[in-house]
DNA sequence: GAAAAAAGCGAACGTTCGTCTTATTATCAC
DNA sequence: GTGATAATAAGACGAACGTTCGCTTTTTTC
């Protein structure tokens, strides 16, 4: 009851880092076995179907989102500073070593939009609450007096998103290092626009 | 000499639609050759191989682009309008019947911007290509005085592709067809900033 | 340490994949 | 119309796919 559960975690952190390159469609299960040096059959037997493995791949990326994004920025003060925190943590994680492919949500929502399922409903989900999250930072930050009083938390929740997207297909298909830093100089200048007192 | 090139274009047409859903990984030549009603080695003979057939669907695609989104938008005065035509453009393009998957360029982009080889390189160029002609769009924009001197023509491209790209993942993931307006609301909240004039 | 349970292995299954070879049919120039 | 040529079809190939089946090994429990 113990070994097996080992073993599975070591598979989802493999399969994780492979579908962050290869998408969830691009996971095999011989390729993976055999790069955690084990059998086909042993590696399947933890996982009903191919589906139930991609189902499992998409849990554990979202608990690694939570770990690595959402859970250290509630160190910093609620408002813009946890808001600005989430984006860079997201950024960090992004470009982390476990992730040779980057963000393995936004990849994979962006390969099952099209493709109805169980898989597609769990992603957006997954999607919606991350917007919901970035929208109610949004909201805390204009009840703490950091944004404008009129600012949409969806709007921006929206935009934050759209620069984010923007930036991992930069990085990783022009293979520009550059695209974060302007990912990052965009999503201050977008806040900049709202922010009190320095308001142009 | 003829009918080959008709067949060829048919199958092309098909498999651009088929590659906006399932990705051009997701393209199978066996499936493609029972929806067109033809053999697999029929089929199979109009390319060399797997690979050219979908470097030949990229090609397909981005001449669609130019023919529906930039050839349309040279009616309009250089500048701002012309730019705002180019995304109305492209947002009405990538909703078409012809296109159940959304923009066959920015999924592909997504979908192998991990995978180095030979459709990466030319996806790289196709995008690079795309915001090069935005960013040159917005620079007559601020050469004809309707974006402010100033204003940075990638930095501004950049982002209009970031609107994009939520756009159509929100529109396509969520189901939710408000997301078009709300990445346009964006887009016009984004340009207003630097528009000359209705400077706030 | 023995018994019970969990974990892993090896081989085979039926399919589908891309690709190739060989043959047949359709098209086009003369 | 005939002959050359292009276009399509039929079929088989080896490999990889997800999946299933017994069987063996390892781990856990008592």
């Amino acid at each position: 009851m113990r070994k097996g559960e080992r073993t599975k975690s070591a598979i989802l952190n493999h399969a994780v880092a492979t579908a962050s390159q290869l998408g969830l469609e691009g996971l095999s299960i011989g390729s993976l076995a055999d790069r955690l040096e084990m059998s086909k059959s042993g590696l399947f037997a933890h996982f009903g179907s191919k589906e139930d493995l991609q189902i499992a791949v998409v849990h554990q990326a979202r608990q690694m989102f939570s770990d690595h994004v959402f859970t250290p920025a509630l160190h910093e003060p609620a408002g813009l500073p946890r808001l600005s925190a989430i984006v860079q943590n997201w950024v960090t994680w992004t470009r982390s070593a476990d992730l040779p492919g980057g963000c393995p949500i936004t990849a994979a929502a962006y390969e099952y939009d099209d493709r109805p399922g169980a898989l597609r409903d769990l992603l957006s989900q997954t999607l919606r609450e991350l917007r919901k999250t970035l929208a109610r930072s949004v909201r805390v930050a204009v009840e703490a007096g950091h944004l404008r009083v009129g600012t949409e938390p969806e709007q921006l929740a929206f935009e934050i998103l759209g620069i984010y997207l923007a930036s991992q297909l930069e990085a990783r298909l022009f293979g520009d290092p550059e695209a974060w830093p302007r990912g990052l100089a965009s999503f201050e200048t977008l806040i900049d626009r709202y922010r009190t007192g320095t308001q142009t």
